[in-house]
DNA sequence: AGATCCATGTAATCCGTTACATGATTGC
DNA sequence: GCAATCATGTAACGGATTACATGGATCT
């Protein structure tokens, strides 16, 4: 149930189209949600419905044509609960530690090079993480929201930290066990 | 696509009735990857009809009465192409970091006792973790399989780590923020 | 005028969640 | 024999993913 409140922030945080909104989630939202116009267009429509959002007037709203969307006071405060709630963290559901799992069971086979692989993907999202902050925050956050901005932004800083310093393990791991088997392992990226 | 796998795994280390298999579930498999007991039958009964596990042959299997399945080599050949697949990471879906962004935007409110709360239940998993660990691992892995285990099972601390020293971070920040309203008026921006 | 792209949507399918149902086993 | 529990399911719903469709704008 998190969806409709993504789009209710980034509404907030900018009336946006349908199209808009996902090219929004392509960046900086999408870091943390992703979703597909799909999805987001379904649920701007759930959401006009129930009044949280409207369209703004506009010329003429036929298919095709954009329909930029703001929110409105009902909104804000299915929002601001939202935040209020208490909600358990969920586990995390990842495929690679289970693909990992099945390779004690089946044999590791070409495990190793997918595994090196998404190691230098957490490593390119991190760097893209870190030039965000370069970029946004090089003077330090100001407002308030800046800072949660910051905050939020080093959150992923730390998650892809604790990938890349367990991929790594790994690696090394499973060299020394494939390694008894195969040949010498080549990263793509050394650092 | 991943539950099947898990199930195939898990039958593959242990021929176990849906149960059993749910149990296993809410220990070891299922601190990367939940499943409930209805998701369970129904993914056996599809595996099942597919041909790639099958239930072993009991005196009367009527409603009510245990069923035992085991993985067929057609099942285990999946597991295997599996483990060899390429898959991309997914974007990880947490509601606590798109959470705070909106409080962004609507203001903190009462999240922080929220972060808190949950910085205290990934710190339980990790002692949990650490306490596997001990348990199971004290003279270190011996067969190839196990160092496999323990590896994953440090995959789950090094992620761990991560989030608490995020929320660590996080209760700090807030702290200040939500501190300059609630005390004393301390407006001493650091940094 | 036709091709291409952009914005908005529909449809089908699968996965995950919650609520409920029914047969067997066990403890009293 | 009755209640509680265990094991195996069914049903309904909603979210996520993928494939496809349609109208408008733009470029040539």
């Amino acid at each position: 149930m998190s969806l409709p409140h993504a789009i209710l922030t980034a509404l907030l945080e900018k009336p946006s189209s349908g199209s808009e909104l996902t090219r929004r989630f392509d960046r900086s939202i999408g870091y943390f949600w992703s979703a597909t116009h799909q999805q987001i267009y379904r649920e701007l429509g759930k959401l006009e419905k129930a009044g949280l959002i409207r369209a703004l007037p506009s010329p003429i709203p036929t298919r095709g044509q954009k329909k930029e969307y703001e929110v409105l006071p009902k909104g804000r405060e299915e929002l601001r609960s939202w935040v209020n709630r208490r909600e358990d963290p969920k586990v995390a559901r990842d495929p690679l530690p289970l693909r990992l799992r099945a390779a004690g069971v089946v044999g590791v086979g070409d495990l190793l090079p997918e595994i090196v692989r998404h190691r230098d993907l957490h490593r390119a999202r991190l760097d893209e993480y870190r030039e965000f902050e370069r970029r946004d925050f090089t003077d330090g956050p100001r407002t308030e929201q800046e800072r949660i901005h910051l905050l939020v932004l080093r959150g992923g800083i730390d998650i892809e930290n604790g990938w890349i310093s367990w991929l790594t393990r790994a690696i090394d791991e499973l060299s020394e066990i494939s390694g008894d088997r195969g040949g010498p392992v080549s990263t793509a990226e050394e650092r």
